[in-house]
DNA sequence: TGTACATCAGTGAACGCGCGTTCACTGATGTAC
DNA sequence: TGTACATCAGTGAACGCGCGTTCACTGATGTAC
């Protein structure tokens, strides 16, 4: 029925999603421009609106995808609290830190999303929400809402570690920001993992 | 010599400068053009090169005045660790969370500021050693150098809640987050107050 | 096997708009005499 | 006290450019017969 492969439409699809996923990464999601993107994925301008409604469609779409692919890797840690411990030191490597494009969507455009429209934000929560029960399944002696909070928050404190340890230009100093991260993020699992609950 | 007071043009670049900040964080800085700054300011968009050399010039100007206006808060702090137990508990509440315009430069912008120029990425480096040092005289008892990365992890993690609770849809969760970080800012606090320098 | 037609992903020019920046000009004030 | 001139912060139109979006068109392929 149609004149290419039944998949060569999904596969253009694909690689706008993949190249703007990276692109907003690297230079925001306001500083990536559709003709730049459509262009980074081999199309035309025009091409753009036969895949999306909007750039804020396309926005929400690479978004998500990036955060289900982040999931992928999260499937692949050990099992317990030493798989988030794995992670700790993955997410605060100088390896991530130093790939914007290749990295955690979080790190790098949590400003943006914050300042984006409701259905955006409401997207980014929703996905967020598998990556935390994902995470959350290594807490097995915390009760699952509270491990859920404390894990939101690992994450959370991650996220901003990265992102000032790419926004000094001492460059010493940013390592160690790392370096310190780490020891905290191990220090908060430790105490959430051997946690009670306690209302005060 | 001048037909208006000797301050009638510093207080226009001080109105410039204060709607540019408050702009900037709740529009972001690609989000805000310089005619509607200037607007903003009282002024038509051709003043502004009267006031600075370029854009990436009043970015820089702004975000330095606001780390700097950062610092007077910290001035007001109780000493001692206390001073940053209140930090904290000012930092990640609902308030400062709910006031994206009037809150912190680092919450609202650290995406855009990695993303930035190297001499803009630099000035915020500078005006945030300022602020780490306020900070680290509040930890007495631990060497200076080890302190000043325990203050920098401490505030990017609390950043990185922050960012986090403003980009959640889910108010209840938001909430949650914040109560958590003030908790583990806290934990966070007592340990690095009590730490021995170790090596390994 | 060969021709006519339908399909539709992608092309590329154009829309109005706001961007950062430039510049000739205005007009209120201060100084000179 | 009154007039002529200098100063300069601010005005507002314009520059070329890229933005998100629209749309008439292309052309490679699949189907019909």
């Amino acid at each position: 029925m149609a004149r290419y492969d039944e998949t060569h439409k999904q596969e253009s699809r694909r690689r706008i999603v993949d190249a703007a996923a990276k692109r907003f990464k690297t230079d925001g999601i306001d500083g990536s421009g559709i003709a730049t993107l459509m262009k980074d994925a081999g199309l035309t301008n025009g091409a753009f609106y036969g895949h999306f409604d909007s750039k804020e469609d396309l926005v929400r779409t690479a978004l998500g995808q990036q955060i289900e692919s982040q999931r992928e890797v999260l499937a692949g840690l050990d099992a317990g609290v030493a798989g988030l411990r794995q992670f700790v030191r993955l997410y605060l490597s100088v390896e991530h830190r130093d790939d914007v494009g290749g990295g955690c969507p979080s790190a790098a455009l949590l400003d943006e999303i914050v300042r984006g429209a409701d259905p955006t934000r409401a997207s980014y929560t929703d996905h967020m929400m598998g990556v935390v029960d994902d995470l959350a399944e290594h807490l097995t002696g915390v009760e699952a809402t509270r491990a859920r909070v404390q894990v939101l928050c690992l994450f959370a404190s991650m996220v901003g570690t990265l992102q000032l340890s790419r926004a000094l230009t001492d460059r010493a100093l940013a390592d160690d920001v790392l370096e310190q991260g780490v020891r905290n993020a191990l220090a908060l699992l430790d105490a959430a993992d051997s946690d009670e609950p306690d209302g005060g």
